[in-house]
DNA sequence: TTCGAGCTTAAAATTACATCA
DNA sequence: TATGATGTAATTTTAAGCTCG
């Protein structure tokens, strides 16, 4: 018996892609969503243009929402997500929850917020939510995690600020990751426009959302690597156990053959047994027959069972090895029958 | 129709930072 | 307090697909 595992191979670029991927002018779906920045600059009708380059947008944007404050301080509002739970969140792609002042409110940060609205954003984004420099005054009524949280953000802001050379880290907070988590359920990979609504949503830069689910796949990933690791080991053991076991039965049978010539009368083939419902066949053409008909048993009654269909009548029976994966998934390192072949 | 440049995005690999034990 | 391990945000490199001249 030969197992042979190719592991390694790269994998096949996934089949599947998302509408719109590549900056390609795909956007089938008219997603409707439509959000404004509040004391941004008047952006009708340019959707279209943002959907590609969208990051470059966005910081031209940032740097005229911060000459705009510097300009006219006054008259800023600022767009801020306040955490719902989480039967009430909606993804603005999403074809349930198209209503996204459902899930957004927005907050003039020139009034002091309430103490519910202060506490809704203390969980919320600490990214660059203080670009702007958003101070509540230590937010009446704010509780002292609610303080923190808001004082964390506004001093790693501030920080992205001073030195812009060096790499800061930042921490997505929870409901963001939560956020993120679910819209990587839907999708795992954005389109632009996804990408800067999801953005603008969460309140952080497009680049960070792009990067957010780039990772998020990576990890996606590994740990599929990690699991098929796993079956493929116990495949590896079942396999070398019936190997065991047959080498058993083989010398068994040479034995008997050995102290009973009787059964030496009879043609080699005739003893052939299909590994696959375990029958003795009497002679080589109805051997080969209950072969194929248990190839057919195998590729019919279980057709879910990973196993890669017989692409013709003169294609010799399915592998075995391959039929043992429980669920059709995608392996990376599966050789996917071609159409040449 | 073909070809190459220029663009974008995704994947993979890597780095660097934050957090925790 | 120092330190190593770990998780993850961010960066870099590479490859592939698309558009356009």
């Amino acid at each position: 018996m030969e197992l042979a595992l190719s592991l390694g191979e790269p994998p096949a670029r996934p089949a599947e892609k998302i509408v719109g991927e590549r900056g390609r002018p795909s956007t089938k779906l008219k997603l409707g969503f439509c959000m404004e920045l509040g004391g941004g600059r008047e952006r009708r009708g340019e959707e279209d243009e943002e959907e590609i380059g969208g990051d470059r947008n966005w910081e031209m944007e940032e740097r005229e929402k911060r000459r705009r404050s510097v300009d006219s301080p006054v008259q800023l509002n600022l767009l801020q997500l306040v955490p719902l739970p989480r039967q009430e969140m909606g993804f603005p792609w999403s074809t349930e929850n198209r209503n996204l002042e459902a899930t957004t409110r927005v907050l003039d940060v020139n009034q002091v917020p309430s103490a519910e609205e202060a506490a809704a954003m203390s969980s919320s984004p600490n990214s660059t939510v203080s670009s702007f420099h958003v101070d509540f005054a230590g937010g009446v009524g704010m509780s002292a995690a609610a303080a923190a949280d808001l004082e964390r953000a506004s001093s790693r802001a501030s920080d992205d600020e001073d030195n812009g050379g060096s790499r800061k880290k930042l921490r997505l907070s929870k409901e963001q990751s939560a956020f993120l988590e679910e819209s990587f359920k839907e999708h795992s990979t954005l389109n632009p426009k996804q990408k800067l609504a999801l953005a603008k949503q969460l309140n952080l830069r497009p680049r960070q959302v792009e990067v957010w689910f780039q990772n998020r796949r990576a990890r996606t990933k590994l740990k599929q690597t990690e699991v098929d690791c796993e079956y493929l080991k116990r495949c590896c053991e079942t396999l070398r156990e019936d190997n065991r076991r047959l080498q058993k039965e083989l010398s068994e049978l040479r034995a008997l053959k050995t102290s009973q010539p009787f059964y030496m009368q009879l043609p080699a083939t005739t003893l052939s047994m299909c590994p696959s419902c375990e029958r003795v066949s009497s002679n080589s053409s109805s051997a080969a027959a209950a072969a194929a008909a248990a190839a057919n048993q195998t590729s019919t009654a279980a057709p879910t069972a990973g196993s890669i269909p017989p692409t013709g009548s003169d294609k010799p029976p399915v592998p075995f090895v391959t039929s043992l994966f429980p669920k059709p998934r995608f392996y990376p390192f599966a050789r996917q029958p071609s159409a040449a072949s």
